[in-house]
DNA sequence: TTACTTGCAAAGCCTTTGCAGTAAA
DNA sequence: TTTACTGCAAAGGCTTTGCAAGTAA
């Protein structure tokens, strides 16, 4: 999981046919905001990533970062960290559950998971802090909104 | 899960008694707000309240709205759905893996979790339509925040 | 050359905040 | 009465967009 010197490189490789394969022009700007994703161990935001590359390119802008990482979602090629769009939603407390979110209209259902909540956590996780709350957000198209 | 005619009325007397022991006053607004959150049963966001509030108090502002949900929010009477923040964050696209999140320092840390990956979904998710990805987000202090 | 990308600037959306008036305790 | 809460208006942060200039193919 942790990137290293060359899978960066094979990363890369596999970046640029992917971006053939979809028609996308691989410019400099891409690259570089692709490479510098790859190589983040941590999972920066946009103006994190748009900071460093300054650096390389002081002349790139932060509207073509935000732009070219939507662009590569769009096509797979990265991730958004799940979240479940910018607007916030809210709900009354109550017994554990988790979400089921709808990308097309983005309804979000309540499920139980007992599995899940009764669970161990992997050691890794546990030895990481204090725990206080563990969600699965399972993501798809609801029947409703299938062909 | 669903609410019901007298679970909301045990709902919001746990949630009087809740605010009193908090020492949050028992507004109108703030009890309208609970009630239409309460009696949702999707996950709406501060504007979806706001517009069907309005129907009851007229006057009130969304800024209330978000005012109090924040409020609600800080005490544990509700929830915020799931999210990491406002910002987007990104990550190239590599191996089911789940997210650690330190809900201080804002920290995301990928873990790998079989148990999960491997699991059957539980029925009712099952019939909900066609699923994409399924995402486990842990939150608590890492131990560098702990005290 | 042609169509896709970029940088710039401005707008957009969601959310927060300062302030003065209002209402709960 | 006292202090917290509300509504208003304005600002703030993150993100998107229109447009003209630039560049990959």
């Amino acid at each position: 999981m942790p990137p290293t010197a060359e899978s960066i490189e094979k990363r890369l490789a596999a970046f640029e046919q992917a971006c053939r394969a979809a028609g996308l022009r691989l410019t400099h700007q891409r690259l570089e905001i692709y490479r510098q994703l790859a190589l983040s161990r941590n999972h920066p935001t946009a103006e994190a990533l748009y900071l460093e590359l300054r650096k390389k390119i002081p002349t790139v802008s932060l509207d073509t970062v935000y732009r070219t990482l939507t662009t590569f979602a769009s096509h797979g090629l990265i991730n958004k960290v799940e979240t479940i769009e910018s607007q916030a939603h809210f709900e009354v407390t109550h017994e554990q559950h988790h979400h089921l979110i709808c990308s097309r209209c983005k309804e979000i259902i309540d499920f139980e998971w007992r599995t899940v909540d009764d669970a161990d956590l992997p050691e890794a996780v546990a030895s990481w802090g204090r725990i206080d709350t563990r969600s699965v957000v399972v993501s798809g198209i609801c029947r409703k909104c299938l062909p």
